[in-house]
DNA sequence: CACAAAAATGCAATCGATTGCAAAACTTCA
DNA sequence: TGAAGTTTTGCAATCGATTGCATTTTTGTG
């Protein structure tokens, strides 16, 4: 019924009879119209039922509202959450988010910022994916001055706001929780070293063993993908090693869980025979038997603060804007995989 | 470096000395050009490394290529696996995907809807909250034809396209898994009614009772919201009752899992004195002890047929589409909580 | 009451791409 | 060669809101 006529502001103007300008200000409650006009106008908005064209605004302002939003998986409960912070500040903000997944794959994402580039979102918030080691498809963004914040997998080389957790004291603590629960072959099965996240978790175990006098052992650190299959080729690759270890430290849960499978068939004990800490704090992970133990990481409340930091920069337009990495607390959960008496 | 000059149309076609709008409709591939100028101007465009607009594009076409789609929530696997299949078609075909969840407050939904709507998606994808009874927040888009696809959580008082998983199927064939088990006193922890899935899942249990000559009991039926606390409630007061079953069949994981949980507590044993049966197939109902036997729906396949089916009116745009409902077949996983011998 | 200052409103250009229709350029063939 | 038909290209309006600046109206004060 309203097909055709959707009304603008200058069939507001029409109707009483004043300009568009005044409608335009009236609507957006520009101090410099008078109270009694804005009234009228509100008033008469409302019985014609207007609604803002967005488009045309959008156009005009060369803003859209949106931020946009690239996560390698968006079924993966960290993520997920991540997004879900993301969207509630957004969404309190007037802002819509759109939401990409790039499946790790290097070329998707290249061309899903492009896409969300033409779209011209007003600023991109986003984790890199596994192979990703160029970053030219980001500095479409960064050379234009839009807003970028990272979170997770950050990029160092790129300026832009940083969210990270702390891999490194999750790294840390994991081992350390190991070490003192009187281990001394610890096992890490690894993700890829050019993310950060990886290295930083690396470097956390390997401090941590050093700290305690035990030698770090190249053999007993494996890199992968860190999938379901992955963990199972890095399980069976260190078992089948002459020496083995008494303790595995995984970079993921997922792998930890494919540990725990693969032991678990050959009979091995867990956490007697061997004890197994995680990362990410999936939601499995206290629900499978054993329950592992892992590192939390603080999803929900990441997305909120880098929504926050994107927002501000989007609003503030500062050009200088100072550079933060922001390191959100990691925490250890100690479950029956690594510790008999919980 | 490219700060102010962002090179338009017309930036081309003072360049290569032709019209706007030639330049337009050869970036388009429009027949009408020649392919001699096409190839001029496409170079020309290349080189002076022109970005289309899309904003002015938008505003003048009134499209946004941007299909909206609103969940319960994001992370839940059923819910993330859909949007994933969503995201999957919708990128393929050029367009942008925006998301927001409800988190089954309808407050929330309703404000979503109006976002969307005065954000111009071209259309909309969802699955209504729990609370969901009224259903004015989505007239604004189907009063204006605006394509609408529903799935999972449908509402069949609005003409739109609609996605399902065979429900009544999948409760019917949990509950005769059950009776086959040898179980006779089989109880159903289920949805709130106003959702036809539960509905649905509900009458397939009935169905299955009664077509096995079993007796519908009424106090064996519970109706709630189907999270982690809901569930523990309600075996709780199953179990309280002075006839307990042998049997339950739970309508989604969550609560299967609640079940599981709080009756091992009480080392009542699984499947042996009551056998449980879920829905959903959650990642972690395969993972935890013992396994939760469940119906298992083709998320990412509903998200792919949603797309298909909302691009396909965007496109052609026609006003009397037939609506189809579409029902996707659903399949028992048979694990350990309902059946000792796999 | 007059006039400056302040407040409120209006004018008109603008954002960049799209598109119906008109005009120009090119072909064809008698 | 020129009229008719085709193919290409250009003109100019348009989408609806925004905003710098000009103009009008109101207020305040001597």
């Amino acid at each position: 019924m309203t097909q055709k006529t959707e009304t603008t502001i200058h069939d507001i103007a029409k109707a009483l009879n004043i300009s568009a300008s005044t409608v335009s200000r009236a609507l957006k409650d520009n101090p410099l119209i008078k109270e009694a006009t804005r009234k009228r106008i509100q008033d008469a908005a409302k019985e014609m039922g207007y609604r803002p064209n967005t488009l045309a605004a959008n156009f005009r302002t060369r803003r859209t509202n949106t931020i946009g939003v690239i996560v390698p998986l968006i079924n993966r409960h960290f993520f997920s959450s991540v997004i879900s912070g993301i969207e509630d500040i957004a969404y309190q903000q007037g802002f819509a988010v759109t939401i990409s997944q790039s499946n790790d794959d290097f070329e998707k994402e290249c061309k899903i910022a492009q896409t969300l580039f033409t779209n011209r979102v007003d600023g991109l918030i986003l984790s890199i994916g596994m192979n990703t080691k160029n970053y030219e498809h980001l500095k479409l963004f960064s050379d234009r001055n839009i807003p970028l914040v990272f979170f997770d997998r950050v990029v160092d080389e790129i300026k832009a706001h940083k969210i990270v957790v702390d891999d490194f004291g999750g790294g840390y603590s994991a081992t350390r929780h190991l070490i003192d629960q009187g281990r001394k072959s610890i096992a890490m099965i690894g993700g890829p070293l050019n993310l950060k996240i990886y290295e930083k978790r690396q470097e956390g175990y390997i401090k941590a063993l050093l700290d305690s006098g035990l030698k770090v052992d190249e053999n007993m650190i494996l890199h992968n993908s860190l999938t379901r299959e992955d963990g199972t080729n890095a399980i069976r690759k260190l078992m089948e090693q002459t020496t083995q270890p008494d303790a595995i430290f995984c970079a993921n849960d997922t792998t930890a869980l494919s540990a725990i499978i693969y032991l678990q068939e050959k009979n091995i004990r867990i956490p007697e025979d061997i004890a197994i800490v995680g990362f990410s704090n999936e939601p499995f992970s206290e629900l499978v038997t054993p329950s592992i133990s892992t590192i939390k990481q603080p999803g929900f409340e990441m997305g909120q603060k880098a929504a926050e930091l994107i927002i501000n920069q989007i609003i503030r337009k500062e050009n200088q804007v100072d550079i933060e990495t922001i390191e959100m607390p990691t925490k250890l959960i100690i479950r029956n995989s690594s510790s008999g008496k919980v």
